[in-house]
DNA sequence: ACAGTTTCCCGTAAATGC
DNA sequence: TGCATTTACGGGAAACTG
């Protein structure tokens, strides 16, 4: 009878932080005929909540009834909007809290319900209907948490009202989640991920046994329990690269130049037969947030050898966004002149071919200063020698100076041409 | 009879911020009697204020009466401490608002008044007292420009409640402000200015004629109209670097390293009978909350140069600490190796000397990962030649490499000792 | 003591008012 | 329209609370 849009939290419905706004929608869907009086719509939290469903109650701190209005002259559809409307937790009810505290807060569900009644040719008629689940959270570091959730629900029921979901909440298929996964990222930047990401985050949920689709995860791997080894859980991993994305690396990743999920052990085979100075991008596994570049060197012996910066993140990548750091970044060895280690992204694209369009080119021009620019620098100390004087080195450095240089020094190669691990 | 004590925000009384808490405290002064009866206070904002005096209007939002305590059991003197008092604005004020708009809100003053009433052998006695002026404010923005008006009230006037003070505010001696300026970097920092930094605000304040300290500074000159050609006015730009200092230069400023406050033409003064790569520290004038660093350098034909950097605001700090960019900035010319022009800190401390203790040997070591950093670098292109080939420089570039390196090829000068402009 | 949760509030950005 | 002022709220940190 009404279809109840939902309060939204920035690009996560369903997700209400106390004492911050949030907007809904209800529209009535059967015609009345000549409505000539105001017809109120009233919304209510938690309206009929059997008591010790949830362990926190809130209410509605602003106005809560609305008037009606023609949404739409061409159909006269009657709708209303709440704009403004503020979640407070009640404080102080009578006894112990409901819920025995199995269940975090975002997995503590909700709901919304709107109320009309009007008289039509005698008849009194009510009306209600309410919202799907909602969590409600109270600061937004609770954020990830809360759209877990909703994601799971939505993932693996229909049901329009079940709030004990989480009591005992099924199992996905991998299948379903990393199709919902793959959405996260497409949602976010308008590219999701590619068969062989999926399959690395497959892996990583699930043991190397993922190739069979049909495996199904657990709510609690899934968002709850943490990474063997790691002080996080998968899905918080997951959100936190998808912050960084958002934040840091949206033009990097929309043009495909991040592979971000590969195992150390395909970044060896991908990278083992390139040339030197090949790279890829990828995200951190052992820190929340953070992305790092790999690439190959050959020494002087023959043996392939791969390098990873440590990850950059946020607080860095602020600094200096992430093409400019790879511009610009420089190993140091011992006495020998600084050089970008990174030619060519896998497989085998010359990096200012790939990435020349993303340099940021602000070069400020505060006339009585000279403008500087902040590098990334790492510093490699040959431990064969304890005291080098300038070793000469087996290739010839580059020459210094210009960081534009290197651009002249790059040729294309002919590299058998595979498969692309970007393509989707 | 009662005294009053100042409501807080961090570190600058007298200011309140809407929607924030703050706390106050009266303590009676006489003493009573046998006192079996509990002492009610209340407080109230801007009791019996004239109307059209003030264009807000606010109110304390939260409980506005409290019983009176024992404060101290010695002396028996009662008290009370009111706690989590939050003000907010009085919207829909009948008729328009009272004040013309010749005041700013930062210049608006305020006042919080507490009332007691109590009988003591038949006699009903009425107390009654209030606060010092107070400024309120809506936004942390706003900061800055209140404690102005704080400062400029306390420096200028004894009277206890004069809120008309800012319709026609008295000027002030230089030799008062200056003592009012200085003090705010020694509470912030423990170390305030001494008579050079001092007499560069002063000519910049009042036009090179500061030094006769008894000129006077109008109210307006020294936060409401903007320095000529800036977009800023005096009290805004010194705040700016007060916060600066706060949040990033607290250590460097602490070991009087920051000259900090010099006109141009001083620094050229200072620096041009120097040793190559002496240079100094000090604010920018044009940006807000800026620091620069200016070296002299020698050129072939025996010209004293003198370069500064691109002032470092608080972004850039926070991603790398003062010292370290101190430590690690590099210049490139054409085609030669990278070096650092900074060799000894005005006169003549060899920089590690004096920074060594304050560089931050964060050698973070995950293992798996290269470490990197951050390193600020000045391109400087010699105009002369268009594309030249690695230039042999008067003076042989270093030996690039190892950071540290530079450490011992310094040798200590025994230049002249000339009264350091750091001393206070 | 501690972990989960909420509160607090700065600082930026957006909205509002004059 | 532009400027002054307020509101909004993310994000880090402190405070709370069982």
């Amino acid at each position: 009878e009404k279809q109840p849009c939902m309060p939204t939290h920035p690009q996560k419905p369903l997700i209400i932080k106390t004492g911050v706004q949030f907007t809904t929608k209800v529209r009535l869907l059967v015609k009345l005929p000549e409505v000539d009086y105001q017809l109120k719509v009233k919304t209510t939290f938690d309206k009929d909540l059997p008591p010790g469903r949830v362990s926190r109650q809130f209410f509605i701190l602003t106005n809560n009834t609305k008037v009606m209005d023609i949404e739409d002259y061409t159909n006269g559809c009657l709708s209303v909007e709440f704009r403004h409307l503020q979640l407070k937790e009640k404080k102080y009810i009578n006894g112990a809290k409901g819920n025995e505290g199995l269940l975090s807060v975002t997995e503590e569900l909700h709901s919304l319900s709107f109320e009309a009644c009007f008289t039509v040719q005698g008849l009194t008629i009510d009306l209600e209907t309410c919202s799907l689940p909602l969590v409600v959270i109270s600061n937004v570091s609770q954020l990830p948490g809360g759209w877990a959730s909703v994601m799971w629900y939505n993932l693996l029921t229909d049901e329009p009202r079940n709030l004990a979901f989480f009591g005992n909440p099924p199992r996905a298929n991998w299948s379903q989640l990393s199709e919902v996964l793959s959405w996260q990222f497409s949602t976010l930047a308008g590219r999701g991920l590619n068969k062989e990401q999926l399959t690395m985050l497959g892996e990583k949920l699930l043991g190397p046994h993922a190739s069979c689709s049909d495996y199904q995860v657990s709510w609690s791997k899934f968002s709850k329990e943490n990474i063997p080894g790691k002080p996080f859980s998968f899905w918080m991993w997951l959100d936190s690269i998808l912050e960084l994305i958002k934040k840091h690396l949206l033009p990097v990743w929309n043009e495909n130049y991040i592979m971000g999920f590969v195992s150390k052990e395909m970044e060896r085979t991908l990278l083992k037969d390139r040339d030197p100075g090949t790279f890829l991008l990828r995200f951190s596994e052992s820190h929340l947030g953070g992305i790092t570049f790999t690439w190959v060197e050959h020494s002087d012996n023959g043996d392939v050898k791969l390098n990873s910066v440590e990850p950059y993140t946020k607080n860095r990548l602020s600094a200096l966004p992430f093409a400019d750091i790879i511009r610009n970044y420089k190993v140091i060895s011992d006495g020998v002149v600084p050089e970008n280690p990174l030619k060519f992204l896998y497989p085998d694209i010359p990096k200012d071919e790939a990435f020349g369009r993303l340099y940021n080119s602000q070069r400020s021009k505060v006339h009585p200063y000279i403008p500087s620019t902040l590098i990334p620098i790492s510093e490699m100390r040959s431990n064969v020698i304890t005291t080098p004087p300038p070793s000469q080195s087996p290739e010839p450095p580059m020459t210094p100076g210009e960081f534009d240089m290197l651009n002249e020094h790059l040729c294309t190669f002919d590299i058998d041409t595979m498969s692309s691990p970007y393509s989707e």
